[in-house]
Parts: C-alpha cells; sequence; structure tokens
DNA sequence: TATGAATGAGCTTTCATTCAT
DNA sequence: AATGAATGAAAGCTCATTCAT
C-alpha cells in the first residue's frame, strides 16, 4: 500500500491533536462530573480516552490525584465562565439571571456539595485541602461580587460570603426533576428568573 | 477486638433483643448517610450489625434492596419530625427556624440532592421510583405547610413547591464548612436564624 | 367469612395430598432432570414444593442424598415404562419403536450418561453405587429382553449386553437439535422408526 | 507447597514460555472437560495455570466466554483429528475404526452431548450459537465423509447427517463403565471394532 | 412435622495499581 | 511517551448446611 507523500515541514504530529495529558483530563471531567467518582473506573476513563491504564498512570498518580486535578479543573472553569458573565456591564439582577440560565442549561447537574462530598469521602487530606481552595476561590468569585454591589448600594448590605451561599444553593433548585422528570419551571429561562426573583426579594433593594 | 463468636443456626431466644431486620436497616441507613452507597459494603453494614453477610442477605435480597430501604426509612423519620415541628401552634417563622435548627444540629449532613443524585446512579428503576415517591411526600409535607400559611395570608401568594425547594435548599447552607472546617455561623441556632431570615424576606409578609 | 362445615368423620388433611416426602422427591426429580444438579439449590427445590429449605433437611440429611434418591425414583419409573411397552405381545421390533417413540415425546431428553456424569462428579462413593446399581438395572432390563428375543430367534446371537448399550445410545440422536433448533426428523414417530430400523439391520433377522 | 512467589507488574521476557492466553486456554479445556462447567472456578483455572484469577479475566471477560472458547477449542481439535484419520487411503470401516479406537484411548469421555447440555444450561444466547455453529461442523466433517463413500458405492445410500450421528452416539458406547469401573469390551481395539461392525451392519454394502 | 434465622465458605467479577519494555 | 501483562484485595452474591423452636 503507498503512502500518501508527507507534505514538506509539516510535523508528524496532528497539528490538531491536543497533548494526551489534556484530552486525559478533560475526559476524565467529564466521565466523573456525570457518574461520579466511584462508578468511573480508571478503564473507563482510559477507553473513553482511546488510550490504554497504563497512559492514565503516566500522567496521573492515582485515581484521587487525577480526581482532584478534574475539580479543580471543573471549578476553574465555571469560575471563568461566572467571571465572563459578572464582568459585564448590564444591570447586576440581569446578570445573575444569565449566569443562572447558563448553567441550568448545561447537560449535567454542577452541585458544588456533592462534588465536596464525594471528594470528602474519597480524597487524601492534602487532596481534600487543594480541592477546597479550588471551591473557596468559587465562592469567593461570587462573594466579591456582592460585596461590589453592596458598595454600590444596588443590594442589601449584608453578609456577601452567606449570600453567594445561598446564590449558588438556590440555584440547584432549578436542577430538580421528580419521579417523572418533569422540572420545577418549563424552560431555563424561566426558572432562572424565578430563581433570581426570590433571591432578589431578600437581598435586592 | 475479637467478636464473640456465633454458632451456626437459629440463635437462642432473646426477648431483649431488638429484631435483627430492624437492626440491620437502622445501621445500614446510619452508614450509607456518612459514607455513601458505594464506599459501604455489604460486609461493612455486617460487621457493624454483628452479623454476616450471609444474614444481611436473608433479609434484603440486594445492595440496592437495603439501600433503597435505608433511604425511604431516612426520609420517612426526616417527614415525621418536619410534621412534629410544623404541628406546633407558634408562628410560622419560629417553626421553620426549629425545623432548621434541629436539622443542622444532627451529626450529618441530610442533603436530599446527594442521596437522590447516588440512588439515579445506583439503583434500578423501579428502586429509583420507590425513592421518588418518598421524596416526593417530603417535599409535599412543606408544601402544604406553605400553602396553609398562604391561606392564612402569612406569607405571600406564590408557587408553594417552588418555596418548598428553595428552603431545602437554603437549609443546605448551613451544613457548609470550609477548608478549615468552620462554619458559616458560630451557632446552629444563629445559622437558623439568619437562614430562615433569609427566606422570610422573599416569601413573608 | 363462614367456614363451610365438615363433613362428618372425614379427617382434617385433605385426603387429595400427598406425603411431604413424596412431593419433595417428585419435584426434585423434575428440576434436577431439566437443570441438572448444579443449577439447582436446595433452594429451589424448597420453593418448587412450597415449603422451606429446612423442611427438605427433613427428609434428605444433604443435597448429594436428594439427588440420588431421584435419580434412583427416575431410573425407576423408566424402568416400569420400559418393562411396561416390552410385556406387551406385539413384534419385537415394533415394541422397541414405541419404547423409542415415548421416550422422544417426553419434554426431557433422558440420556442416562449425562446424570451419570454428574452422579459421578458430584455424589459420594456410596452415593455413586447406589445410582450405578440403579442403572445396571435399568440396562439389564433391556438385556434381558434382547437374550429373549435372541432365544427366540427373532434377533442375531450376539452381547445382549452391548446391544442394550447401543440401542439406548441410538435412542438419544432423536433427542438431538441444531442450532435452529430443528431435530433430524420431523415428527417422533418417524425418528423412532428410522433410529430403530437402524438397529434391526444390525441386530434383526 | 508454595509456589514460586510472582511480582506485580509486566513479568521479565522468557522467549521459551508458551503465550500466557494460550496456556489458560488449554487448561481451561482440559479441566472443563474432566470436571465440567460448574465445578470448575475460575481460581481453579488460574491455579493451574499459576496465574492469578485477575490474569484469566485479563484475557477472558467472563466465565462463560472462556468455557465457550474451551468448548469451541475442542471441537476443532476432535474435527482435525477426525479429518486427520478419514483422509487416509485405507478402506473406509478401516478408517472408522481408528477413529474409534484413537478416541476411546483418550483419557477422558468426549460425548459431544454432555456439552451440549452444559453450554444450553450455563452460556448466553450468544455463545450457545457459536458453540453449536462448532458443533455443527464436526458433525457436517463426518456427514461428509458418508457422503462421499455411499457415492463411492462403499455404504448404502441414505441419510449422511443421521448417520453420522449415529456413529458418534454408538462410539460413546465405548467409554461407558459399570459399578465396578469395568468396560464393556476388554480392550479399546476390541471395541472399536465391535461398535464399528455394528455400524457396519446397518450401514455398509 | 416443619420452620425461621443464621453461618462459613465459595463463587464470579471489578478495580486500582505495578512494572518491564 | 505509551503500553501490555499481571496482581492483590475486595465487592456482591449464592448456597449447602445447622439448629432452636
Amino acid at each position: 500500500m503507498k503512502q500518501s507523500p508527507r507534505v514538506l515541514g509539516r510535523p508528524r504530529n496532528d497539528i490538531n491533536a491536543k497533548p494526551t495529558k489534556a484530552v486525559v483530563l478533560e475526559t476524565a471531567t467529564k466521565l466523573f462530573i456525570k457518574e461520579g467518582y466511584k462508578n468511573i473506573s480508571m478503564d473507563d476513563v482510559a477507553k473513553a480516552c482511546n488510550v490504554t491504564k497504563a497512559t492514565i498512570y503516566y500522567y496521573y498518580p492515582t485515581k484521587g490525584e487525577l480526581y482532584t486535578s478534574a475539580l479543580i479543573e471543573m471549578m476553574n472553569k465555571i469560575r471563568q465562565a461566572i467571571i465572563r458573565i459578572l464582568e459585564q456591564s448590564k444591570p447586576f439582577k440581569e446578570r445573575l439571571e444569565e449566569l443562572v440560565e447558563v448553567h441550568l442549561s448545561a447537560t449535567v447537574a454542577i452541585d458544588m456539595k456533592n462534588f465536596m462530598r464525594e471528594a470528602t469521602m474519597n480524597l487524601s487530606e492534602s487532596q481534600i485541602l487543594k480541592v477546597h481552595a479550588s471551591e473557596n476561590e468559587l465562592y469567593k468569585t461570587i462573594q466579591q461580587a456582592m460585596q461590589i454591589e453592596m458598595e454600590k448600594g444596588t443590594i442589601h448590605q449584608g453578609n456577601a460570603e452567606f449570600f453567594a451561599h445561598t446564590f449558588l444553593s438556590l440555584m440547584t433548585v432549578g436542577y430538580f426533576k421528580d419521579g417523572e422528570g418533569n422540572r420545577l419551571f418549563q424552560t431555563e429561562a424561566i426558572a432562572a428568573k424565578e430563581i433570581v426573583d426570590f433571591f432578589w426579594k431578600s437581598v435586592g433593594k
């Protein structure tokens, strides 16, 4: 069989191919978020990446380490997304609404408490610490936005950290599905509006 | 520490002994709530009950069935506790505060969303259905209380189901611990007050 | 609910009810023949009998003993059936045909070699001996019929024991089903005729 | 007797060593044939191969799959042996005699009906199908030989498939042992001769 | 006569991890 | 950088058997 001749100067490696380590992390993140730590084996990750288990271990020394990295990667991404939305210039309430809507539209429920529970149950002291630090930054990001709006006078004075937590907690209400798979509200947009309205009654001016 | 050796066959009747089946369910419930479905093995349950695995299987045909029963048992207990508190004659807001405080004082975080996630990931269709039904009753209980208070005029008209969900969601904020193990509020009483205050601003009159 | 009045003098126990021990043996025999020794548990037998496992053990001290009894019971029944057919006055060849047809019409394949293999693999020395004795009687029954016909001159002189074995072996050909479940012959009657024809060419005059 | 301890991970290359997968299959085949599906555990196979259970599972995903492969491997080997014998140029009857003698001289009884029964009782639909296909080829091989001899005029015209089955069935008569372990004939050679003589009376010219 | 409760040993399967290549 | 081969430990589950009632 004749091989098609190589283009001059072009490297053998596919230019579009992501470095394996990144592929592994991304794939693992998706799997862990969807199915949880204990329900995803290193083999599952390997298969989904089209590499062997040993390759995973080449980049991540233990499953716990991989999960730690995955959680941190996830939280960073969420934090970036939140920052991008909060940076906009439209009114705070509208930004919050967008924030909720965007998250509810994602395929998987991002419930920090779930992930922290799995982390606490399955990771080592030092890994838990790292994850906690990442979680903390996420909360801080929202907390700071709250702080700024307090100073601006958009919302009432109060415990900004508490507000950050209540906000994220209320957001998870939008994920709820009953036994038949029905959501509380018909669309994510409506859900987002109702949730932020509720939040706003407590904190808004 | 060696356990008292058991003999084969039916044990001699001990009038004071609780029926084994109940012991198993109670023990399993505690373990599952604390450590999660995948982190508790049937052997763990057996050891904690001071019986053998086979005994557990004598009463519960699969681990999934045991978990299902455990979750339902837990939800029923919570529901009873909630009913007892809501039945009192003091003002609604105070009853809500007591409700939050009592739950935050329990040793383990009762986060419905956690349990439902584990259920969804690990149980069979029909088992999930049963657990969902039980969860539903729990939400309904609070929802009805909200409905009554709406009719009484204590709180604003609105979506009672949504209120039930936001309330339980806000409650979980009280369980939050940061990396150093610090809570958001110093005592459960303060936490309860702040949480219900927040809720009340949105729904109260 | 009113009970229908008891007929005078009639005993409480249902007159039609077979003694439990017999029910157990019959049920076990059916199950073992169909599914094999290792695929039938004492629990299966108990359930099929509508009694508890302990009841089975009350009558049969071990599973091996129950299997031994079941095999012997089966062989006896088959032997009786064979005797009944061979006792008739019609020509030997016709009797053989009836014998084959009757067996092929039974729901389960009666293949002595199967049962003896399971016996050898799973029973104790002494149990195997008993089963072997029973098997021997079965072969002897046919062997004797062959002997008689030899003396009558219906069939050629030869090794009657060998003839008994070849005959039973050829019979199992009729049970054969290919991958799609098709038999070698369309009806049991045709199969019986062909098998006996084959046998007769070797031994008949 | 303690086995030479193995270390974790990939073993050092030994050029003389047979590939493990083949060792496993061969060993498993022997064990299954001798003791049956249910009487051989994956641990038994592992121990006999001097590897761990996990190694077996590395090559064969389930016990059923291993059994399927083992049966197919066995049938293929038998088929090859049969082909080699039937290919010879000596008279058909003599070839048949050799065929029977060779098989009776093997240590274990090769009774297709036994194996098919165990397969039917313990394997999945698709596995049964594969085994059936393999069995079919085996019968076909003999059937074709019969067909050729019919055309040559060595044996009578007739149902070649039926002849193949009767032949293999008659062969199993040679394996028979009574309670004291005595065979029907003193040597395999005599048994082979008698069996083929019997067969030949029916089909030969 | 019959049962309910319990066990110990075994089974199939899974999985995180290791290591020579 | 990546892999194939192997392991030890544990998990869920089954089953023959025992024994007080």
